[in-house]
DNA sequence: AACCCTGTTCGGCAATACCGAATCGAGGAC
DNA sequence: GTCCTCGATTCGGTATTGCCGAACAGGGTT
C-alpha cells in the first residue's frame, strides 16, 4: 500500500464524511502532521479532487469525484442492465424501485425509479445505506460468499428504528427466510413507515452482483405478509435481469 | 504536488475516460514502468477507488467515488440553494433546467429538473459539456474574471454541430451580446435541435459561482429569437439564486 | 494593540516509492 | 495436448521523494 495515495484517499473519505475541514483539523484527524496534510491537499487541489474555499481556507470534495463517479456509473455493467427491468418494475408494482451493490458493510444505491405518482421525490443515485437494514443488502447477503458474509456480519450493526435486526443470530435467520422465499424483506428497519422487498440478481459465474426492489409504504409492501403479487414481480425483474448477466441455471447458493 | 498522487489521479481520469484498462496499458498511457502503476492500483484498489475485473484482471472505477461524488453534491451551496428556483423555473417555462458550474473548461452539470411532460428523460446530473457550446458555459464565462477566461478560451474548442462557436472572436461577440441581454443563449451549439437560455449565478462576493438555464427544443425556445417570457423566468430565478447566495447589488462584473 | 488560531513555507533526514528484470498463469494456435 | 505469447504480479536495490518539526504570515477576536 502506498503511503502517501492512501492517505489521500483518506482525506477525500474524510471531507466526504461531513463538512468543510480545515489542515489543522485533518491533521488531527489523521495523526499527521499539518504540513503533510498540506501537501497532499495541494496536490487534491491541483487534480480537481478537493476545493479551497477561498474565505476560510478551509476545503472540501472537488468537481473531479462527481465526475469520476458519473463515470463508474457509466461503465456498470448491472445499472446499465437494469434500466428497463427497473422501469417495468415500477411501473408493474407502482412502487419506487432500487438497484443495489454491496461496497463494504453498505448498500450503494447505483439506479433508482421514482414512484410512479407524479409526487416530488429525491434522487437516490450513489446514497449508501447500512446493509443490514434494507432488503437490498439483505438480499444480496442471503446469497453472498461465506466470507464476504462473515466480514459484514462482523461489523457494528446500527438500530435504526425499533425492528432493525442488530443481532447475528437475527439476521442469520432472516437470511435464511430470505433464501428459501427467494426474496429479502425489510420491515420498516430503516424508516419507520418503509418497507422494502428485493431479490439477488447473479453475474455469469453465480455470484451475486446485486440486487432489485421495491421500497414504499408499509401498508402497501406488506399488506398483511408481503403482497404476493409484488414478490412475484420482483423475483421476475431479478431473474431476467440476471439472464442478462449471463447467469446460467444455478440462480441460488445452495 | 507530490508524485505518487497525482500518478494515482491521472490513473483514476484515465479509467473515468473510457471502459477497463489494465496494468500494460495504463503504464504505456503514463509512460511508467509496471510495477509502479501496479502498486499505485493496487492502493486505489484498497481504498475502493478501483475495482479489478476478476476475470479479466483489468481495472475500472471503484465505487467509493460514486459515493464521493454524491458528497460533494451534499456540500455544495449553489446546488442546495438552486432546487427550489430550478424547480419554479421548469414549471414557469415548462422545459428542463439545468444548474452548472464551470471545472476547467467544462460546465458540470450539478443539479437538473425534468421537462414537466411526463416524457422519460434522463438525469444529467454529473454530465460534462464543453463550456462554448452551451447557454450554461457561456453565461459563466461572459461574467468570469478576465484570467478564467482567457484560460478556458486559449484551449482547443471543439465543433459540435453546425453553429458552435469555436474562433475566440465569435465567442468573444457573442459573450459580449451575452452580457448586455444579461443572458447567453445557445441555438443548437451542442446538439441539432436543442437550444438553451441562461443567466450567471454570482456569490456574495460577485464572481460568477455558476449559472442557471432552461434547455428544449430549438422551436419553443427560439421562436423568432429568445422568447422574452423565458428569457424574463431565467433573469428572475438567476437573480434570486444569487441573492440566496448573499450577492449584493452588483449583480454583474463591469 | 496584543493575542491566538489558522494556513503556509522551509530545510534536512531517511524512509519511501520507483524502476528493471524475473516469475507466474491463462488463453490461443497449431 | 503442447508450445507460445502476452499480461498481471513479485522482488530487491537505489536515490529520489515525501515526511516531519519548526518557523512565518495573515485574519479575526478580545
Amino acid at each position: 500500500m502506498i503511503q502517501s495515495v492512501e492517505r489521500a484517499a483518506l482525506i477525500l473519505k474524510a471531507l466526504g464524511g461531513g463538512s468543510r475541514l480545515g489542515v489543522t483539523e485533518l491533521s488531527a484527524h489523521l495523526g499527521l502532521a499539518k504540513a503533510t496534510v498540506y501537501g497532499l491537499l495541494r496536490t487534491l487541489e491541483d487534480q480537481g479532487l478537493v476545493e479551497q474555499d477561498v474565505e476560510t481556507g478551509k476545503y472540501r470534495l472537488g468537481p473531479a469525484l462527481l465526475q469520476l463517479g458519473n463515470a463508474y456509473l457509466d461503465n456498470h455493467e448491472l445499472r446499465a442492465r437494469s434500466f428497463r427491468w427497473a422501469e417495468g418494475l415500477a411501473v408493474r408494482t407502482q412502487e419506487a424501485v432500487r438497484v443495489g451493490v454491496l461496497t463494504g458493510p453498505t448498500v450503494l444505491v447505483v439506479h433508482h425509479v421514482f414512484r410512479p405518482d407524479n409526487s416530488v421525490q429525491i434522487l437516490e443515485v450513489g446514497a449508501s445505506i447500512p446493509w443490514h437494514a434494507c432488503a437490498v443488502g439483505k438480499a444480496i447477503a442471503a446469497n453472498a460468499s461465506p466470507a464476504v458474509l462473515e466480514a459484514i456480519e462482523s461489523g457494528p450493526l446500527q438500530r435504526l428504528t425499533g425492528t432493525t435486526l442488530i443481532t447475528k443470530r437475527a439476521l442469520d435467520a432472516d437470511l435464511k427466510k430470505a433464501r428459501a422465499a427467494g426474496v429479502a424483506v425489510d420491515d420498516q428497519e430503516a424508516i419507520v413507515g418503509e418497507a422494502g422487498i428485493a431479490a439477488a440478481v447473479f453475474d455469469h459465474r453465480g455470484e451475486a452482483a446485486g440486487a432489485i426492489g421495491v421500497t414504499g409504504a408499509v401498508e402497501r409492501l406488506l399488506p398483511s405478509g408481503p403482497d404476493p403479487d409484488m414478490v412475484a414481480a420482483v423475483k421476475e425483474a431479478a431473474r431476467g435481469l440476471s439472464r442478462e448477466l449471463g447467469a446460467g441455471r444455478a440462480l441460488s447458493r445452495g
